[in-house]
DNA sequence: TGTGCTAAATTCGTATACGGTTTCAAGTGA
DNA sequence: TCACTTGAAACCGTATACGAATTTAGCACA
């Protein structure tokens, strides 16, 4: 690990990234470069250089009128889903031949605080339960380059996530899944951590369609990020 | 495609990505932000920006003292080939399924220059060439986002497929696997492309090992990204 | 001839300013 | 009341300058 004093770039960097893969911040945030740097006690170059970091990553897209979180498309959640089948379910099996006793200590917690937040209705800390049980078993991953690819890949979803956690039965669902696959990692079977993973993912990938579905036919409006919906009351539209 | 005019950063990143792309930089090649500014007839920050976005995109690696191209350790080529290997194979199997006149033509045009550079021992125009037949095929596969997660991690490896091409039976062997590889997408034979795509990743993935091993014998030295080696002549070491 | 120290050079990170483009709000006219 | 036009505001892209940290080169001494 690196001991040199962290630049205002990283740093903002790092913050911003966690909120966006935990969902903190609604779908339709704007992030302007100049409020950002205001809000870290920086300047906007700064500023500027983590969020263009992280539309480089995927996880922004630039217009005129500030960055923002990008919706994906019926197609693209098709797309990334096949992609992720192509890499999850090896991952998970290597990650079940790697359970000594500390990862299955954090599993065991992880997976509690998914239940419970299940069981509060919590979805904020669903969100992050979520986000710390699938950062312990991808650390168990052999293959660094996989596992950091995968949890890419994974944060592309979290704002579609959020939509189908507001939903108690995608919620149950959803965590049924999740105990699925803890319990092929408590067994340590490869084969079933596979199988299981691959399960979850045509699932979680079908309430995925069907929430931007029903979003779809809701609101009917073109693409966010090239619309800035007026934030201010009382002017009637 | 958008027609608004092109920023400097775009600019200047397509440029630097081409060549990084095609293996026109020297392995120890640095990229100063002044020099590049100064090159593309800009300001530093369009070239931060794109050396920027070319580092969160694994192309370039950040110093004091300019940006490098990271060298991939012998443990980096087996993570990124059991990736790619999950990835490609289905790909190519997709691609065979897409063979249409114009396609085939572009292949078959493509495969003639790999064999026309191979006769010539032209390794640029080997890079070059190896660079169109794979966006070709690439441009094939229906899923989008495979294809272009395929096509980053294959630039991954573009410094230590130049290691490669300047031995000529690792040449050779290279562009027999090219072969079979374009005779299974003649066929129109997903299976047949998706297994001879793994046979070519297995082999492409043993030739990488082998010169990166015999590069770590020959020079022993730290990783360049934290040393940079005199340019200058006449200073004895 | 080699090593160590010091000063200069090199590069990056960041701050500030300016101009252009896009968007929004307000006012006027029909 | 609605639509159109104009002006202002908001934001981005870029240029320039400054300071800090790191590296290199040169000189002196042993």
């Amino acid at each position: 690990m690196e001991c040199r004093p962290e630049s205002h770039a990283e740093r903002i960097y790092a913050n911003l990234l966690d909120g966006l893969q935990t969902g903190a911040f609604a779908a339709d945030h704007r992030f302007v470069d100049t409020e950002v740097a205001a809000q870290y006690g920086a300047s906007r170059m700064p500023a500027r250089e983590a969020l263009l970091r992280l539309v480089a990553e995927g996880y922004l897209t630039g217009s005129t009128r500030g960055f923002v979180i990008p919706t994906l498309s019926l197609g693209e959640i098709g797309e990334l889903s096949e992609v992720r089948r192509l890499l999850e379910p090896r991952a998970a099996a290597s990650a079940a031949g790697n359970m000594d006793p500390a990862v299955r200590a954090d599993l065991d917690a992880a997976i509690g605080r998914i239940r419970d937040a299940l069981e509060n209705d919590d979805l904020v800390g669903l969100m992050r339960a979520n986000v710390v049980f699938r950062n312990i078993w991808l650390a168990a991953v052999g293959n660094r380059t996989l596992a950091a690819t995968i949890a890419r890949f994974m944060d592309r979803f979290t704002p579609i996530r959020r939509g189908t956690f507001e939903d108690a039965r995608y919620r149950a669902s959803y965590v049924a899944g999740l105990e699925s696959i803890h319990a092929a990692f408590m067994e340590g079977d490869a084969l079933h951590a596979s199988d299981a993973m691959t399960r979850f993912m045509f699932d979680a990938e079908a309430a995925f369609r069907a929430v931007r579905a029903h979003e779809l036919d809701t609101v009917r409006t073109p693409p966010r990020a090239t619309r800035t919906r007026p934030e201010k009351e009382g002017r009637p539209s």
